[in-house]
RNA sequence: GGCGACGUAGCCAAGUGGUAAGGCAGGGCUCUGCAAAAGCCUUAUUCGUCGGUUCGAGUCCGACCGUCGCCUCCA
Protein backbone atom coordinates (compact mmCIF):
# COMPACT_ATOMS: atom_id res chain seq x y z
CA UNK A 1 0.00 0.00 0.00
CA UNK A 2 1.30 3.46 -0.95
CA UNK A 3 0.42 6.37 1.46
CA UNK A 4 -0.80 9.20 -0.82
CA UNK A 5 -0.60 13.17 -0.06
CA UNK A 6 -2.08 15.96 -1.93
CA UNK A 7 0.81 17.90 -3.03
CA UNK A 8 -0.09 22.03 -3.24
CA UNK A 9 3.25 22.73 -5.30
CA UNK A 10 1.37 20.47 -8.02
CA UNK A 11 -2.00 20.45 -6.54
CA UNK A 12 -2.65 17.45 -7.17
CA UNK A 13 -2.30 13.60 -5.39
CA UNK A 14 0.47 11.85 -5.76
CA UNK A 15 2.26 8.82 -4.44
CA UNK A 16 4.60 9.35 -2.12
CA UNK A 17 8.24 7.70 -2.45
CA UNK A 18 10.94 8.86 -0.31
CA UNK A 19 13.94 10.70 -2.14
CA UNK A 20 16.37 8.55 -0.06
CA UNK A 21 14.35 5.28 1.45
CA UNK A 22 14.05 4.99 4.47
CA UNK A 23 14.81 8.18 5.44
CA UNK A 24 11.67 10.97 5.07
CA UNK A 25 12.76 14.43 5.87
CA UNK A 26 10.15 16.53 6.62
CA UNK A 27 10.11 20.40 7.76
CA UNK A 28 7.17 21.94 9.49
CA UNK A 29 6.53 25.40 9.89
CA UNK A 30 6.30 26.40 13.92
CA UNK A 31 5.38 28.96 16.16
CA UNK A 32 6.45 32.90 15.95
CA UNK A 33 6.79 32.82 20.54
CA UNK A 34 5.31 35.79 20.62
CA UNK A 35 2.70 35.19 22.78
CA UNK A 36 0.86 31.85 23.14
CA UNK A 37 -0.52 29.30 20.39
CA UNK A 38 -4.01 28.78 20.62
CA UNK A 39 -5.90 25.58 19.43
CA UNK A 40 -6.29 26.55 15.85
CA UNK A 41 -2.41 26.85 15.64
CA UNK A 42 -1.98 23.56 16.87
CA UNK A 43 -4.69 22.03 15.03
CA UNK A 44 -1.69 22.50 12.47
CA UNK A 45 0.76 20.31 14.47
CA UNK A 46 -1.73 17.45 14.81
CA UNK A 47 -1.82 17.57 11.14
CA UNK A 48 2.00 17.13 11.04
CA UNK A 49 1.57 14.47 13.54
CA UNK A 50 -0.34 12.44 11.94
CA UNK A 51 1.82 12.55 8.85
CA UNK A 52 4.46 11.87 11.07
CA UNK A 53 3.06 8.69 12.50
CA UNK A 54 2.01 7.55 8.68
CA UNK A 55 4.70 7.91 7.66
CA UNK A 56 6.19 6.24 10.36
CA UNK A 57 3.48 3.37 10.10
CA UNK A 58 5.14 2.58 6.48
CA UNK A 59 8.05 1.92 8.06
CA UNK A 60 10.41 5.41 7.07
CA UNK A 61 12.74 6.59 9.43
CA UNK A 62 11.30 10.57 9.77
CA UNK A 63 14.11 13.04 10.30
CA UNK A 64 11.23 15.69 11.83
CA UNK A 65 12.67 19.22 11.66
CA UNK A 66 10.37 22.26 13.32
CA UNK A 67 11.46 25.84 13.82
CA UNK A 68 11.07 28.58 16.64
CA UNK A 69 10.83 31.61 15.26
CA UNK A 70 12.32 33.85 17.86
CA UNK A 71 12.92 36.53 16.15
CA UNK A 72 12.77 38.63 13.01
CA UNK A 73 8.70 37.49 12.35
CA UNK A 74 8.03 41.45 10.94
CA UNK A 75 4.60 43.52 11.84
CA UNK A 76 4.85 44.31 8.37
CA UNK A 77 7.25 45.44 5.88
CA UNK A 78 6.65 48.84 6.27
CA UNK A 79 6.85 49.32 9.53
CA UNK A 80 10.48 50.70 10.73
CA UNK A 81 12.06 47.52 12.28
CA UNK A 82 10.42 46.53 15.37
CA UNK A 83 9.46 42.69 14.96
CA UNK A 84 6.94 40.55 16.79
CA UNK A 85 9.48 39.56 19.74
CA UNK A 86 10.70 43.37 20.16
CA UNK A 87 7.03 44.38 20.64
CA UNK A 88 5.77 41.90 22.53
CA UNK A 89 8.63 42.21 24.72
CA UNK A 90 8.16 46.16 25.41
CA UNK A 91 4.56 45.50 26.09
CA UNK A 92 5.04 42.80 29.04
CA UNK A 93 8.01 44.63 30.16
CA UNK A 94 10.79 41.55 29.69
CA UNK A 95 13.15 40.86 27.62
CA UNK A 96 12.75 39.61 24.14
CA UNK A 97 15.12 36.64 24.89
CA UNK A 98 12.94 35.92 28.46
CA UNK A 99 9.62 35.95 26.67
CA UNK A 100 10.71 33.42 23.86
CA UNK A 101 12.10 30.83 26.40
CA UNK A 102 8.70 31.52 27.49
CA UNK A 103 6.17 30.84 25.30
CA UNK A 104 8.71 28.04 23.65
CA UNK A 105 8.05 26.16 26.69
CA UNK A 106 4.54 26.89 26.73
CA UNK A 107 4.41 25.77 22.98
CA UNK A 108 6.29 22.08 23.66
CA UNK A 109 4.46 21.44 26.70
CA UNK A 110 1.16 21.94 24.85
CA UNK A 111 2.47 19.47 22.09
CA UNK A 112 2.88 16.95 24.53
CA UNK A 113 -0.64 17.85 26.18
CA UNK A 114 -1.85 16.78 22.56
CA UNK A 115 0.84 13.48 22.69
CA UNK A 116 2.17 15.33 19.50
CA UNK A 117 5.51 13.32 18.90
CA UNK A 118 8.70 15.93 19.09
CA UNK A 119 10.62 16.59 16.14
CA UNK A 120 13.75 15.45 15.72
CA UNK A 121 15.37 18.68 15.84
CA UNK A 122 13.97 21.98 17.03
CA UNK A 123 15.38 24.30 15.16
CA UNK A 124 15.66 28.16 16.85
CA UNK A 125 16.44 31.14 14.41
CA UNK A 126 18.23 32.90 16.94
CA UNK A 127 20.64 29.96 16.99
CA UNK A 128 21.64 29.96 13.43
CA UNK A 129 21.86 33.45 12.88
CA UNK A 130 25.36 32.41 11.01
CA UNK A 131 24.00 30.05 8.57
CA UNK A 132 20.67 33.27 7.79
CA UNK A 133 23.79 35.17 7.11
CA UNK A 134 26.02 32.62 4.85
CA UNK A 135 22.65 31.96 2.65
CA UNK A 136 21.50 35.39 2.09
CA UNK A 137 25.13 36.29 0.81
CA UNK A 138 24.60 33.08 -1.06
CA UNK A 139 21.79 34.46 -2.63
CA UNK A 140 23.25 38.07 -2.90
CA UNK A 141 25.91 35.98 -4.62
CA UNK A 142 23.47 35.44 -7.16
CA UNK A 143 22.17 38.54 -7.94
CA UNK A 144 18.67 38.50 -6.11
CA UNK A 145 19.47 40.83 -3.85
CA UNK A 146 19.24 44.85 -3.43
CA UNK A 147 19.90 47.29 -0.64
CA UNK A 148 17.40 49.57 0.66
CA UNK A 149 17.79 52.43 3.71
CA UNK A 150 16.30 49.47 5.65
CA UNK A 151 17.37 46.20 4.50
CA UNK A 152 18.46 43.36 2.05
CA UNK A 153 15.85 42.42 0.03
CA UNK A 154 15.28 39.74 -2.84
CA UNK A 155 13.82 40.90 -5.82
CA UNK A 156 11.29 38.10 -6.96
CA UNK A 157 11.06 39.79 -10.29
CA UNK A 158 14.26 37.85 -11.18
CA UNK A 159 12.61 34.67 -10.85
CA UNK A 160 10.90 33.30 -13.95
CA UNK A 161 8.58 31.08 -11.58
CA UNK A 162 8.13 33.44 -8.56
CA UNK A 163 4.64 32.64 -6.55
CA UNK A 164 4.33 29.19 -8.45
CA UNK A 165 3.25 27.43 -5.29
CA UNK A 166 0.73 30.29 -4.71
CA UNK A 167 0.39 30.62 -8.33
CA UNK A 168 -0.10 34.09 -7.45
CA UNK A 169 -1.27 36.30 -10.51
CA UNK A 170 1.66 38.88 -10.29
CA UNK A 171 -0.15 41.62 -12.43
CA UNK A 172 -3.05 41.23 -10.24
CA UNK A 173 -1.19 42.18 -6.91
CA UNK A 174 0.33 45.15 -8.38
CA UNK A 175 -2.95 46.52 -9.30
CA UNK A 176 -3.83 45.62 -5.87
CA UNK A 177 -5.36 48.24 -3.36
CA UNK A 178 -3.58 46.96 -0.38
CA UNK A 179 -0.23 46.50 -1.12
CA UNK A 180 2.31 49.01 -0.32
CA UNK A 181 5.57 49.00 -2.32
CA UNK A 182 7.12 51.52 -0.37
CA UNK A 183 11.29 51.26 -1.15
CA UNK A 184 10.60 47.54 -2.79
CA UNK A 185 10.99 46.92 -6.20
CA UNK A 186 8.25 44.77 -6.23
CA UNK A 187 5.38 44.43 -4.10
CA UNK A 188 6.23 40.86 -3.82
CA UNK A 189 10.12 41.41 -2.47
CA UNK A 190 10.58 40.84 0.80
CA UNK A 191 13.84 41.38 3.71
CA UNK A 192 16.70 38.84 3.95
CA UNK A 193 18.17 41.34 6.48
CA UNK A 194 16.91 44.12 8.06
CA UNK A 195 18.97 46.63 9.76
CA UNK A 196 18.79 48.04 13.33
CA UNK A 197 16.96 51.58 13.41
CA UNK A 198 19.25 54.30 13.63
CA UNK A 199 20.45 55.05 16.68
CA UNK A 200 18.51 52.24 18.32
CA UNK A 201 19.67 49.46 20.33
CA UNK A 202 17.68 46.33 19.59
CA UNK A 203 17.63 43.36 22.08
CA UNK A 204 17.89 41.24 19.73
CA UNK A 205 20.51 42.10 17.02
CA UNK A 206 23.40 40.55 15.15
CA UNK A 207 26.84 42.31 12.85
CA UNK A 208 26.67 40.91 9.33
CA UNK A 209 28.16 42.01 5.97
CA UNK A 210 25.41 44.52 5.39
CA UNK A 211 25.34 46.18 8.85
CA UNK A 212 23.57 45.41 12.20
CA UNK A 213 20.32 44.07 12.22
CA UNK A 214 18.54 41.02 12.18
CA UNK A 215 17.24 38.38 9.95
CA UNK A 216 14.08 38.60 7.85
CA UNK A 217 11.24 36.18 8.60
CA UNK A 218 11.57 34.24 5.71
CA UNK A 219 15.34 33.24 5.69
CA UNK A 220 15.76 31.05 8.61
CA UNK A 221 12.97 28.23 7.29
CA UNK A 222 15.09 28.42 4.13
CA UNK A 223 18.55 28.03 6.12
CA UNK A 224 17.92 25.56 8.95
CA UNK A 225 16.10 23.15 6.90
CA UNK A 226 18.94 23.09 4.28
CA UNK A 227 21.48 22.81 7.51
CA UNK A 228 19.41 19.29 8.65
CA UNK A 229 17.79 18.21 5.55
CA UNK A 230 19.47 19.59 2.76
CA UNK A 231 18.51 21.88 0.00
CA UNK A 232 15.94 19.47 -1.08
CA UNK A 233 14.14 17.36 0.99
CA UNK A 234 11.19 15.27 0.93
CA UNK A 235 7.87 17.31 2.47
CA UNK A 236 7.45 20.80 3.91
CA UNK A 237 4.03 21.43 5.78
CA UNK A 238 2.91 24.25 7.79
CA UNK A 239 -0.38 26.52 7.56
CA UNK A 240 -2.63 27.44 4.61
CA UNK A 241 -1.54 30.95 5.27
CA UNK A 242 1.57 30.14 4.27
CA UNK A 243 1.22 29.44 1.31
CA UNK A 244 1.09 32.84 -1.05
CA UNK A 245 3.73 34.32 1.04
CA UNK A 246 6.12 32.62 3.52
CA UNK A 247 6.31 29.46 1.46
CA UNK A 248 6.33 30.80 -1.53
CA UNK A 249 9.67 33.17 -0.50
CA UNK A 250 11.38 30.30 1.07
CA UNK A 251 11.06 28.43 -2.25
CA UNK A 252 12.26 31.81 -4.04
CA UNK A 253 15.25 31.86 -1.64
CA UNK A 254 16.26 28.21 -2.16
CA UNK A 255 16.07 28.13 -5.66
CA UNK A 256 18.27 31.53 -5.95
CA UNK A 257 20.95 29.67 -3.75
CA UNK A 258 20.72 26.15 -4.58
CA UNK A 259 18.49 25.76 -7.58
CA UNK A 260 15.68 23.85 -6.15
CA UNK A 261 12.33 23.79 -5.13
CA UNK A 262 12.79 23.05 -1.66
CA UNK A 263 10.76 20.18 -1.01
CA UNK A 264 9.26 17.25 -3.21
CA UNK A 265 5.99 17.31 -1.31
CA UNK A 266 4.29 20.90 0.33
CA UNK A 267 0.94 19.57 2.38
CA UNK A 268 -0.77 22.73 4.30
CA UNK A 269 -3.82 22.42 6.84
CA UNK A 270 -6.50 24.42 6.38
CA UNK A 271 -7.42 26.50 9.41
CA UNK A 272 -9.99 26.06 12.55
CA UNK A 273 -12.93 28.35 12.51
CA UNK A 274 -14.92 30.22 14.91
CA UNK A 275 -17.98 31.30 13.89
CA UNK A 276 -17.28 30.32 10.52
CA UNK A 277 -14.57 32.68 10.89
CA UNK A 278 -10.82 32.14 11.46
CA UNK A 279 -9.41 31.87 14.84
CA UNK A 280 -6.99 34.73 15.31
CA UNK A 281 -5.03 36.85 18.11
CA UNK A 282 -6.50 39.99 16.11
CA UNK A 283 -9.66 38.90 15.91
CA UNK A 284 -9.94 38.11 19.30
CA UNK A 285 -11.47 34.63 19.47
CA UNK A 286 -8.56 32.82 20.13
CA UNK A 287 -8.51 29.77 22.76
CA UNK A 288 -5.78 28.01 24.40
CA UNK A 289 -5.39 24.97 25.42
CA UNK A 290 -4.93 25.36 28.82
CA UNK A 291 -8.47 27.05 28.36
CA UNK A 292 -9.80 23.90 27.42
CA UNK A 293 -7.70 21.91 30.34
CA UNK A 294 -9.31 24.66 33.13
CA UNK A 295 -12.80 23.73 31.90
CA UNK A 296 -11.83 20.07 32.36
CA UNK A 297 -11.50 18.81 28.56
CA UNK A 298 -8.72 16.38 28.20
CA UNK A 299 -6.02 18.05 25.45
CA UNK A 300 -6.75 14.72 23.77
CA UNK A 301 -10.46 15.45 22.75
CA UNK A 302 -9.38 18.31 21.30
CA UNK A 303 -7.32 15.77 19.07
CA UNK A 304 -10.08 13.56 18.43
CA UNK A 305 -12.07 16.52 17.77
CA UNK A 306 -9.38 17.47 15.06
CA UNK A 307 -9.09 13.99 13.50
CA UNK A 308 -12.89 13.80 12.92
CA UNK A 309 -12.16 16.73 10.12
CA UNK A 310 -9.74 16.59 6.69
CA UNK A 311 -6.82 18.70 7.09
CA UNK A 312 -7.60 20.22 4.20
CA UNK A 313 -10.85 21.02 5.07
CA UNK A 314 -11.45 23.96 7.73
CA UNK A 315 -13.00 22.84 11.11
CA UNK A 316 -15.46 25.17 12.44
CA UNK A 317 -14.67 24.02 16.57
CA UNK A 318 -17.47 24.87 19.22
CA UNK A 319 -18.18 23.65 22.69
CA UNK A 320 -20.42 21.24 21.29
CA UNK A 321 -18.34 19.46 19.16
CA UNK A 322 -15.77 19.12 21.53
CA UNK A 323 -18.74 17.62 24.06
CA UNK A 324 -19.29 15.09 21.50
CA UNK A 325 -15.53 14.41 20.88
CA UNK A 326 -15.23 13.70 24.73
CA UNK A 327 -18.09 11.38 24.66
CA UNK A 328 -16.84 9.60 21.58
CA UNK A 329 -13.41 9.49 23.00
CA UNK A 330 -14.09 8.28 26.23
CA UNK A 331 -16.37 5.73 24.68
CA UNK A 332 -13.80 4.47 22.80
CA UNK A 333 -11.52 4.59 26.02
CA UNK A 334 -14.00 2.25 27.46
CA UNK A 335 -14.42 0.20 25.19
CA UNK A 336 -10.60 -0.77 24.46
CA UNK A 337 -9.78 -0.81 28.00
CA UNK A 338 -12.53 -3.66 28.38
CA UNK A 339 -11.16 -5.69 25.60
CA UNK A 340 -8.46 -7.00 28.29
CA UNK A 341 -5.06 -8.38 26.98
CA UNK A 342 -4.21 -7.68 23.54
CA UNK A 343 -4.04 -10.75 20.70
CA UNK A 344 -3.11 -10.77 17.34
CA UNK A 345 -3.65 -7.76 15.21
CA UNK A 346 -6.28 -8.56 12.21
CA UNK A 347 -4.38 -7.85 9.11
CA UNK A 348 -7.60 -7.32 7.32
CA UNK A 349 -8.97 -4.66 9.80
CA UNK A 350 -5.34 -2.80 9.55
CA UNK A 351 -5.43 -2.93 6.63
CA UNK A 352 -8.81 -0.89 5.89
CA UNK A 353 -7.24 1.85 8.26
CA UNK A 354 -4.38 2.25 6.17
CA UNK A 355 -6.26 2.39 3.20
CA UNK A 356 -7.91 5.48 4.34
CA UNK A 357 -4.80 6.90 5.96
CA UNK A 358 -3.53 6.60 2.69
CA UNK A 359 -5.37 8.48 1.00
CA UNK A 360 -4.24 11.86 1.98
CA UNK A 361 -4.50 11.08 5.84
CA UNK A 362 -8.24 10.71 5.82
CA UNK A 363 -8.41 10.42 9.69
CA UNK A 364 -12.06 10.72 9.32
CA UNK A 365 -12.77 7.41 7.58
CA UNK A 366 -10.02 6.03 9.35
CA UNK A 367 -11.86 6.93 12.60
CA UNK A 368 -15.05 5.19 10.86
CA UNK A 369 -12.97 1.84 10.53
CA UNK A 370 -11.58 1.95 14.22
CA UNK A 371 -15.75 2.60 15.13
CA UNK A 372 -16.79 -0.46 12.38
CA UNK A 373 -14.25 -2.70 14.22
CA UNK A 374 -15.69 -2.15 17.71
CA UNK A 375 -19.01 -3.90 16.14
CA UNK A 376 -16.97 -5.98 14.37
CA UNK A 377 -17.05 -10.07 14.71
CA UNK A 378 -13.16 -10.16 15.66
CA UNK A 379 -12.47 -11.36 19.22
CA UNK A 380 -12.16 -8.50 22.25
CA UNK A 381 -8.31 -9.52 22.06
CA UNK A 382 -7.53 -9.24 18.90
CA UNK A 383 -9.80 -6.25 18.47
CA UNK A 384 -7.74 -4.61 21.19
CA UNK A 385 -3.97 -5.48 19.13
CA UNK A 386 -5.60 -3.90 16.09
CA UNK A 387 -6.79 -1.01 17.72
CA UNK A 388 -3.31 -0.68 19.30
CA UNK A 389 -1.88 -0.55 16.10
CA UNK A 390 -4.20 1.86 14.81
CA UNK A 391 -3.39 4.22 17.32
CA UNK A 392 0.29 4.24 16.59
CA UNK A 393 -0.98 6.60 13.96
CA UNK A 394 -4.59 8.28 15.40
CA UNK A 395 -2.21 9.21 19.15
CA UNK A 396 -4.77 8.66 21.40
CA UNK A 397 -3.42 6.54 24.03
CA UNK A 398 -6.03 4.11 23.69
CA UNK A 399 -4.38 1.82 25.39
CA UNK A 400 -2.89 3.97 28.73
CA UNK A 401 -6.43 4.87 29.66
CA UNK A 402 -7.61 3.16 33.07
CA UNK A 403 -10.53 3.99 35.24
CA UNK A 404 -9.99 6.37 38.17
CA UNK A 405 -9.56 4.99 41.68
CA UNK A 406 -12.29 5.24 43.37
CA UNK A 407 -12.06 6.92 47.24
CA UNK A 408 -12.34 4.67 50.22
CA UNK A 409 -15.35 6.65 51.48
CA UNK A 410 -17.12 5.99 48.11
CA UNK A 411 -16.80 2.00 47.70
CA UNK A 412 -18.45 2.14 51.57
CA UNK A 413 -21.51 4.02 50.14
CA UNK A 414 -21.43 1.34 47.31
CA UNK A 415 -21.10 -1.25 49.83
CA UNK A 416 -23.97 0.48 51.53
CA UNK A 417 -26.37 0.70 48.67
CA UNK A 418 -25.59 -3.05 47.92
CA UNK A 419 -26.70 -4.07 51.66
CA UNK A 420 -29.48 -1.54 50.87
CA UNK A 421 -30.49 -3.41 47.58
CA UNK A 422 -29.91 -6.90 48.80
CA UNK A 423 -32.71 -6.13 51.50
CA UNK A 424 -34.74 -4.12 49.09
CA UNK A 425 -34.60 -1.37 51.09
CA UNK A 426 -35.19 1.09 47.40
CA UNK A 427 -35.49 4.21 48.82
CA UNK A 428 -32.41 3.94 51.24
CA UNK A 429 -30.40 2.47 48.17
CA UNK A 430 -31.43 5.35 45.98
CA UNK A 431 -30.59 7.47 48.71
CA UNK A 432 -27.00 6.20 48.60
CA UNK A 433 -26.76 6.36 45.22
CA UNK A 434 -27.34 10.18 45.34
CA UNK A 435 -24.67 10.76 47.63
CA UNK A 436 -22.66 8.56 45.56
CA UNK A 437 -23.57 11.16 42.60
CA UNK A 438 -22.84 13.86 45.02
CA UNK A 439 -19.02 12.86 45.29
CA UNK A 440 -18.73 12.52 41.43
CA UNK A 441 -19.20 9.31 40.94
CA UNK A 442 -21.79 7.20 39.07
CA UNK A 443 -22.59 3.74 39.74
CA UNK A 444 -24.11 1.22 37.54
CA UNK A 445 -25.24 -2.38 38.16
CA UNK A 446 -24.31 -4.92 36.43
CA UNK A 447 -24.91 -8.77 36.46
CA UNK A 448 -21.46 -8.85 38.41
CA UNK A 449 -22.31 -6.47 40.50
CA UNK A 450 -22.35 -2.79 41.12
CA UNK A 451 -19.42 -0.82 38.94
CA UNK A 452 -18.46 2.55 39.93
CA UNK A 453 -16.94 5.62 38.18
CA UNK A 454 -15.69 8.71 38.36
CA UNK A 455 -18.10 11.09 36.38
C1' G B 1 -9.31 45.47 -6.87
C1' G B 2 -6.63 40.45 -7.60
C1' C B 3 -6.42 35.15 -6.32
C1' G B 4 -8.84 31.12 -3.98
C1' A B 5 -12.01 27.97 -0.90
C1' C B 6 -16.47 26.39 0.97
C1' G B 7 -22.09 25.72 1.49
C1' U B 8 -24.17 17.65 3.03
C1' A B 9 -29.43 15.78 8.91
C1' G B 10 -30.19 19.58 15.40
C1' C B 11 -24.36 19.75 15.86
C1' C B 12 -19.11 18.15 14.11
C1' A B 13 -18.27 15.92 9.51
C1' A B 14 -16.73 11.86 5.24
C1' G B 15 -17.99 11.19 0.33
C1' U B 16 -13.22 8.41 -5.95
C1' G B 17 -20.49 10.02 -11.74
C1' G B 18 -23.75 4.75 -10.07
C1' U B 19 -27.85 5.76 -6.02
C1' A B 20 -25.79 9.62 1.09
C1' A B 21 -19.28 6.91 6.07
C1' G B 22 -18.54 7.85 11.14
C1' G B 23 -19.19 10.51 15.77
C1' C B 24 -22.36 13.59 19.08
C1' A B 25 -27.33 14.73 20.18
C1' G B 26 -32.57 12.70 19.52
C1' G B 27 -36.27 8.46 19.33
C1' G B 28 -37.46 3.08 20.22
C1' C B 29 -36.22 -1.63 22.40
C1' U B 30 -33.30 -4.91 25.71
C1' C B 31 -31.28 -4.97 30.54
C1' U B 32 -32.85 -2.78 35.61
C1' G B 33 -36.63 -2.70 41.91
C1' C B 34 -36.34 2.28 39.57
C1' A B 35 -32.31 4.43 37.30
C1' A B 36 -27.65 5.01 35.07
C1' A B 37 -24.38 2.96 31.78
C1' A B 38 -24.05 -0.29 27.91
C1' G B 39 -25.86 -3.15 23.71
C1' C B 40 -29.21 -3.44 19.54
C1' C B 41 -32.37 -0.80 16.20
C1' U B 42 -33.67 3.87 14.24
C1' U B 43 -33.06 9.06 12.44
C1' A B 44 -31.15 13.13 5.07
C1' U B 45 -35.99 10.06 -1.18
C1' U B 46 -31.63 14.09 -0.20
C1' C B 47 -26.65 17.20 -0.50
C1' G B 48 -27.43 26.54 -0.85
C1' U B 49 -30.74 28.02 -5.43
C1' C B 50 -31.68 27.62 -10.63
C1' G B 51 -30.27 25.72 -15.21
C1' G B 52 -27.04 22.36 -18.31
C1' U B 53 -24.12 17.75 -19.70
C1' U B 54 -25.14 12.41 -18.82
C1' C B 55 -28.62 6.27 -19.06
C1' G B 56 -27.31 8.25 -14.20
C1' A B 57 -24.70 14.32 -10.51
C1' G B 58 -23.70 15.81 -3.63
C1' U B 59 -19.95 14.66 -7.13
C1' C B 60 -18.77 17.60 -13.94
C1' C B 61 -20.15 22.70 -16.40
C1' G B 62 -22.60 27.64 -16.00
C1' A B 63 -25.26 31.42 -13.42
C1' C B 64 -26.96 33.26 -8.95
C1' C B 65 -27.28 33.58 -3.46
C1' G B 66 -24.56 33.01 1.07
C1' U B 67 -20.13 32.29 4.12
C1' C B 68 -14.97 32.43 4.60
C1' G B 69 -9.66 32.78 3.56
C1' C B 70 -5.10 34.91 1.37
C1' C B 71 -3.09 39.34 -0.95
C1' U B 72 -0.49 43.40 5.80
C1' C B 73 1.65 39.58 10.96
C1' C B 74 -0.89 35.09 11.76
C1' A B 75 -1.06 27.61 11.79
Amino acid sequence: MTLHLYDTYTRSLRAFEPLKPPEVGLYTCGPTVYDYAHIGNLRTYIFADVLKRALTLHGYRVKHVMNITDVGHLLSDGDLGEDRMEMAARMRGESAWDLAERYTQAFMADLERLNVVEPTVWARATDHIEEQIDMVKCIEEKGFTYRTDDGIYFDTSKLDDYGYLGRLDLAGLQAGARVRLGEKRNPTDFALWKFSPEGQQRQMEWDSPWGTGFPGWHIECSAMSAKYLGPYFDIHCGGEDHINVHHSNEIAQTQACYGTRLANFWLHAYFLQVDSGRMGKSVGNFIRLQQLIDRGYDPLAYRYLCLGAHYRSHLTFSWDALDGAVTALDRLRETVYGWGTPGEVDESWFDQFVAQVDDDLNMPRALAVVWDLTRSDLSDADKKATVLRYDEVLGLKLGEWRPAEVPAEVLDLVRRRDDARAARQWAEADELRDEIMEAGYEVRDTPDGAVVRKL
